[in-house]
DNA sequence: TTGATAATGATAATTATTATCAATAAAGGC
DNA sequence: GCCTTTATTGATAATAATTATCATTATCAA
């Protein structure tokens, strides 16, 4: 991310806060400069300790207050890796598609991993990385639900 | 999941302790019938509470042990759903598909939605679910990694 | 420049996870 | 079926991450 497109998103962030009737601090603007800047997804621990080299940086509680209000913005998202989180299920029989409802809960596995195959393929070749694993999940609301 | 899918979901899973050398006992089998029986994804804490109504339930750590364990023989999966986990990345435009290097951490976005969203409307007709969000994620080697 | 108040920092409280270690129970050999 | 070995457990301490509290501070509209 070159500096003229970082600065850029520093100012839609910054007119977002104003929209929005939020403030713009000094907290916070530290802490969007070392999301917008980062070559990686960070953590909220990370953010805090890059910013502590920072002057007079931020406490720990404004980079989650702020974290938080710019996932409300829809500013950032939420990167989620192997080994991250926490919820359980079976694995069964290969790699599977998982269809959640987010109103009660329920999961059921979808089908069409030929044509997921097929996608990986295409981007395999188009990006040059070779593709070890994938994650699809799909949220939405199951007919008993609506 | 009907009681002879279960049981044989149960069956299947202590073969697997007994073919890894680990012994199959009573914290583990009742932490294996919690999974086993929950129609939806558990969290560690939501499995150490469900047990609680057993008769002498596991302790906590035990519950973590027994996952860890039935994560690494492959019994598992974790499932990642919105407002769990934790590293953040800026939110570009629109809805985005991205890929990760597992070596270095960079993250690219890929393109491809259309085929997505083809699969996607597969998905809504074949399930009578509403669709309301996905996530795909790819993790590989990039070419300087690799 | 000032006043109202949103936001902050310091820190306490809460929650989740992992580590420690003496006591216990699983499983193979008899 | 009973021993013996030792993997596993439970209780709990330690660690780590996140959230809540509240007096003080800094933003920004007037």
């Amino acid at each position: 991310m070159n500096s003229t497109v970082l600065d850029q998103m520093l100012e839609n962030w910054k007119t977002a806060l104003h929209q929005q009737g939020y403030r713009v601090t000094q907290p916070r603007l530290q802490v969007m400069e070392i999301v917008a800047s980062s070559e990686t997804p960070l953590t909220p621990q990370d953010i805090y300790q890059r910013s502590l080299e920072m002057d007079s940086p931020p406490g720990i509680a404004s980079v989650y207050r702020t974290l938080e209000m710019m996932d409300e913005l829809g500013l950032i998202q939420q990167i989620h890796q192997p080994g991250g989180c926490h919820a359980i299920w079976p694995a069964l029989d290969g790699h599977q598609h998982l269809l959640i409802c987010t109103s009660c809960g329920k999961m059921r596995i979808v089908d069409g991993n030929e044509e997921i195959t097929a996608y990986l393929s295409n981007i395999e070749q188009q990006t040059g990385y070779q593709v070890d694993e994938h994650w699809l999940q799909l949220f939405g609301v199951c007919q008993d639900c609506s």
